[in-house]
Parts: C-alpha cells; sequence; structure tokens
DNA sequence: CTTGATATTTGGAATCATTCCAATTCTAGG
DNA sequence: CCTAGAATTGGAATGATTCCAAATATCAAG
C-alpha cells in the first residue's frame, strides 16, 4: 500500500505508455533507497554515483515521468526547490525552518474527508497538499 | 478581523519599526484594491498606474515586508510566481487548475485545531498551508 | 535477431522569478 | 532644518527549471 518497489516501476510505466530505461531504474532507486525528500539536484548527484553519466536533464525528465504515473509526489514548499516523495499513503509534510528538512506527517482519513467537506460544491478537487512549519522542539 | 484599511499600513509599520513611504501605500492599496491574488508582476503593473516611477524591485520589497509585518499572506501554488492575499483570515487555497486563478475557502477553526492535534509532540507549529486544486464545475 | 518508428537522453542555451548591489533619495527623530 | 539610517532604484546576478536539436536507445513487428 503506498509501498512499492524496483519491480513497480516496469510496471507503472508500462501501465502509462512509458518506456523503461536504464536512467529511470536508477533514478527510480535513488528514490527508493533513502526515503528523506530530496530535491532534484540532490537526486541528480546520488543517481550520478550509479550511472555516472547521467544528464541532470534526465533527472528531471525522470521525476517527472514518475509524477505522471503517480509513481512519486512532488513536495513543494515556499520558493524553495521541488523535492520528491516516493510515499504514496495521504500524508502532510511538515517542514523544520531551522534545517530545512522535510518529514512526513500522518494524515487520519477522517480529516481528508472533513477537509474536502469544507470546499463549495463546485469545486472539484483532485489533490489536497498540506504543509506545517515550524521548529522541532530538542 | 482580518480586514483592514489603508489606515491600518502606517499602525502596522511603526509597530514593526519600520518607515511609511509612498510606494509602501500605493503597493498596498493596489492590494486592497483588488482582492484577488496578484503575482509579484501584477501587483507592479497596477502600481505603476497610480504611481508611475516605482520599480519592481521595490515592489517585492514592500510585498516582503507587509508579509514580514503581518499585514499580507504569501501564497504558493507548484511553481508558479508567489501570489500574495490580504486575507488575514484563516482560509485555505483553492486552484482552478484551468483559469489558474486561486480562490479563498473558508477554514473552520475545529479544523485547523484537528490539524494541529496530528502533528507529533516535538513539532511547533507557525503555520499551516492548506491548498486544494482542481477544476471548478461550471 | 534485425529493423524502424518513436520515445528518450543529452549538453547547452534560454527563461523567468527572485535576489543582490551600490548609488541615490527619502523618512523621521532630534 | 539636519542627519543617521532606511528605502528606492535600475541593472546585473542567481538559480531552478525548461527548451532545443542532435544522438541514441527501446520495443514491437517481421
Amino acid at each position: 500500500m503506498g509501498n512499492h518497489q524496483q519491480h513497480d516501476l516496469a510496471e507503472a510505466l508500462h501501465r502509462a505508455g512509458q518506456k523503461v530505461t536504464p536512467q529511470r531504474e536508477a533514478v527510480f532507486s535513488v528514490l527508493l533507497a533513502k526515503r528523506d525528500h530530496p530535491t532534484v539536484d540532490e537526486v541528480f548527484h546520488r543517481a550520478r554515483e550509479s550511472m555516472p553519466g547521467v544528464s541532470l536533464a534526465t533527472v528531471y525528465n525522470c521525476l517527472e515521468t514518475f509524477v505522471s504515473c503517480g509513481l512519486v509526489r512532488q513536495v513543494n514548499h515556499e520558493r524553495e526547490p521541488t523535492r520528491y516523495c516516493p510515499n504514496l499513503v495521504p500524508h502532510a509534510h511538515f517542514r523544520d525552518q531551522e534545517t530545512g528538512r522535510v518529514y512526513d506527517v500522518e494524515l487520519p482519513s477522517p480529516i481528508i474527508e472533513k477537509l474536502r467537506a469544507i470546499l463549495p460544491e463546485d469545486f472539484q478537487t483532485d489533490s489536497v497538499e498540506i504543509s506545517f512549519h515550524g521548529k522541532r522542539r530538542k
């Protein structure tokens, strides 16, 4: 549930009519390897370790493909570089303004429903993004 | 409550130890005049109508000042240019993906509390941002 | 296994919002 | 009215992201 392996990649790509490429596999495994919320640049550098020739443009392309296939989520905070998150379970994000680190926060489904309920009738929503920020108490 | 006039500007600036300038007044009144959610560029062009010499850099500065004084909120959606909103009542935003228009959505305080409650103990939060996107049914 | 149509990758250039800078002008307290 | 410090200005710089056209790789069909 919301958990996926290397193996799901090919499946999801096929379903979306996309091709399987070594670059996509490398980038995807970077995402699975360390489930922090890396920026494109971080993904790029990590991907280079297993695939030294991969280009930045390709990392952008791959990530965009994954998003469109529903394999990962984009996480935007303020004006900061976009981060990517392979956790598909509905959840909110908390950004520690001191470290910049982003944490997943479990989001009970009753709350999600209550939230959707506050929307006027004529608004049809695809997605809700909930982001907290503040600091962690030591 | 959360409603404010030209007059509050000077007050809020003083409280924050900031100076009152014609540019700040012009930019602020642009924000009050039309309560859509203008981008910096939109604010810039509107401000030029009443004050032809004002510079883009100044509009950036003014808006940043207002945010730090708590007079307006920034609204970020995806990778789009930042928008500004003089509505201080706690509320969520809905972005119509077809028109790009941003709407305020009332946010009942019980929900806000429930949301804060899902955060683990050690996360101290300053602000929550809730954004929906989807499309409006005609 | 080969081939071809088509999608993907690539490096570099281009874009665009935003920030930075140093010089000039202004605000407000004394 | 003067002056220290703040604000404004235009233009240059930054940085994430997108665009581009050429080279390459995937995969379905034969």
